[in-house]
DNA sequence: GCCGTGACTATACATCGGTATAGTCTGCTT
DNA sequence: AAGCAGACTATACCGATGTATAGTCACGGC
């Protein structure tokens, strides 16, 4: 799954590339080093300079094709709603360049898609709620998209906290299930929250 | 607010932690450098050294340091649990170091610790809940963990989307308004998870 | 058949940054 | 007064790594 390559993959470039995401991926973009990427891609130094010209160009490559993949990944899942839910699973071999480019500052534009995605999910949701909504669609959104960002983000630890592995179909089958019940489960009652609200209001903030 | 210092602080030796600190928070633990580091504390290259071996050693005295703030910060928070809902807020200035200590991989002690502590208070909920829960409460801790630290860890990402900075008052109190709208409404109905528990049961897992 | 273009390699260069060492100054103890 | 300890500085060292350059090889068009 996700592993279709390009037809214009099986190319020294694409697996240039596609080594540069692994090791970004594994060690961040800092300790990810040419040498090692070309060593996995089975080239010399050389070719990773002339093919992408600097290290900061070969991670704009990487990104533009993380967009792509994401691009393709949110029409297959207007397919099947249900599917997007496990960000794990859908990101497959990209999920740690993902958590890379998240959390070391430069996918801005990716999380702000995603953003837009939910946005017009929540508005749709909102015409059959019953109590008018505190908050804006958008800013609500991108709650929920950290939210569910966050394991992927951080992974390693939320598998140590579900004992499971997720790259395994058991550990994404467990982590589907937590995902369920907690999300199928408010965090708060609507009485607290009004509370909280109030509180808020009188203007003691902390 | 958190940032009274200790006693022991106005050292070299302190100032040289804080000012690491802040350079790891805000450029991550490579891109930071000991030459930054001793610039920003006003001292030498040499005495970083003097007092903590290596850079290496040095975070490891940072973590220490988080770790202590952080179990201040919990007793404070038993005394008024509302408080701790906000994890912007609660963190300070430290907040940047935590989000870098919990995506560079070295603070599993510390998340796991925030899923202790939430364990207990889920397991205290579960006595109050209606249908029974489909997985343990240190699973679904660890997952709200996750999501709770989302917002400090993709702290950046959130703030463009609520369009507000969450260093301000105003931010934090945005962020608090749709925290409580969000946390104070599931995600999926009971029938919607239930149906898609039956889902994963039938074996199709994507 | 030649020549040019582009994929590819080998190697040199320069800088950055962590580490190591030698030395200075201040203050305290005896 | 002597001397020792610890805080602190200046500077040298060296490996790692991104960048640059020169050269080789294969192939396709004129």
């Amino acid at each position: 799954m996700t592993t279709v390559p390009d037809p214009e993959d099986l190319t020294a470039r694409a697996r240039i590339r596609d080594a540069a995401m692994r090791h970004i991926g594994e060690y961040g973009f800092e300790r990810a080093t040419i040498r090692g990427i070309a060593e996995t891609a089975g080239v010399s130094l050389g070719l990773v300079r002339h093919h992408f010209g600097s290290k900061e160009a070969l991670r704009e490559a990487c990104d533009e094709h993380l967009v792509k993949i994401i691009h393709k990944l949110h029409e297959d899942a207007a397919r099947d709603p249900r599917a997007g839910l496990n960000p794990v699973a859908v990101m497959g071999p990209y999920q740690p360049y993902l958590a890379r480019a998240l959390t070391e500052g430069w996918a801005a534009p990716l999380f702000d898609e995603m953003v837009d995605i939910g946005e017009r999910w929540i508005a749709e949701a909102d015409k059959s709620r019953t109590d008018p909504p505190d908050v804006d669609a958008r800013s609500r959104s991108a709650l929920i998209a950290a939210m569910a960002l966050s394991v992927t983000v951080l992974r390693r630890h939320v598998e140590r906290g579900l004992g499971a592995d997720l790259t395994s179909p058991e550990g994404q089958a467990k982590l589907m299930r937590v995902m369920l019940d907690v999300y199928s489960h408010p965090l708060l009652s609507l009485e607290e929250a009004a509370e909280a609200r109030k509180a808020l209001d009188r203007g003691r903030n902390t």
